[in-house]
DNA sequence: TTGCTCCTCACGTCACGTGAGGTGGC
DNA sequence: TTGCTCCTCACGTCACGTGAGGTGGC
């Protein structure tokens, strides 16, 4: 541990993920950790971990696996032409068409996003509800035999 | 459709459940239609259906269908040995015991219930938080090449 | 008779959980 | 050498989805 490279262990207890989870999202190529050691074990950077915290917020949100990881690569791709405009190197411009192509994809997500986030709310104003109604059949209960 | 019976695609209609799942959650043992028609075709009453919305009540709260069985029983009895109180028919009364362990039961619920909602709220905030990042995400694209 | 609704298998899927048997590394 | 952590299969599970092939009922 050298505080550049996290077993899979630490990166479990830091996102709050199953070692299983990890993995799994590791074959649905979601995370693929930085590097191996020589045993075989996986080892991870923050940026990693960054990835797997990325994931796990947008867990609520219902997308499946492989929405995920579309995401996912489609701001990576963004954030890579974004660097080679700054690095304002001419010859290595992306197609003309490939940043709005992407863009149209992140906003479709957004979309998405924000109804998924509605959903939500419908369903916790479902569960409270029904938390609600629970308390007032337990007080009636309890009521009854006083 | 006389009013009284309906069939399944009615309820799912009602329910905003599939057929699918309507049927499943009669091989779990959640609900059994009320009749069948001479046919085979399942048949409904209001109460299966204020059962099915029971359920779809519970789902956010991450129950799983056995839990789900398991507090509509004990909230079942509850109701029965209640109805056996105002009837005052001493000779009918259930155990002593039984009602209290009831009780306990539809408490335990309740308080995972809560526990629930909790994290139901937390899951809210972190979806919340997503969609605003790819808000801004899609902001700080979309104003790179004006 | 034609449609639409429903029926029962039964296999598929998605996101992991859960061992089984084995090895790495301080 | 002992522990603890990790590894790769590989089967299991939960809550349904999705046809396949057939029938009910206005």
């Amino acid at each position: 541990m050298d505080g550049k490279h996290m077993q899979i262990g630490e990166v479990a207890a830091r996102t709050g993920l199953s070692l299983r989870t990890i993995r799994h999202y590791e074959e649905a190529g979601l995370v693929t950790p930085s590097a191996r050691s020589q045993g075989g074990f996986r080892l991870y950077t923050e940026t990693d971990v960054a990835r797997l915290m990325v994931i796990r917020r947008m867990k609520p949100l219902g997308f499946t696996l492989d929405q995920m990881g579309d995401l996912l690569d489609a701001t990576d791709r963004l954030d890579a032409t974004d660097r080679l405009d700054a690095d304002a190197d001419a010859d290595a411009q992306p197609e003309p068409g490939e940043r709005e192509a992407l863009l149209g994809r992140v906003r479709e997500y957004e979309r998405t996003a924000a109804e998924q986030v509605e959903r939500l709310r419908v369903q916790l104003s479902r569960a409270e509800d029904f938390a609600a109604t629970l308390r007032a059949r337990l007080s009636e209960g309890e009521s009854r035999r006083p």
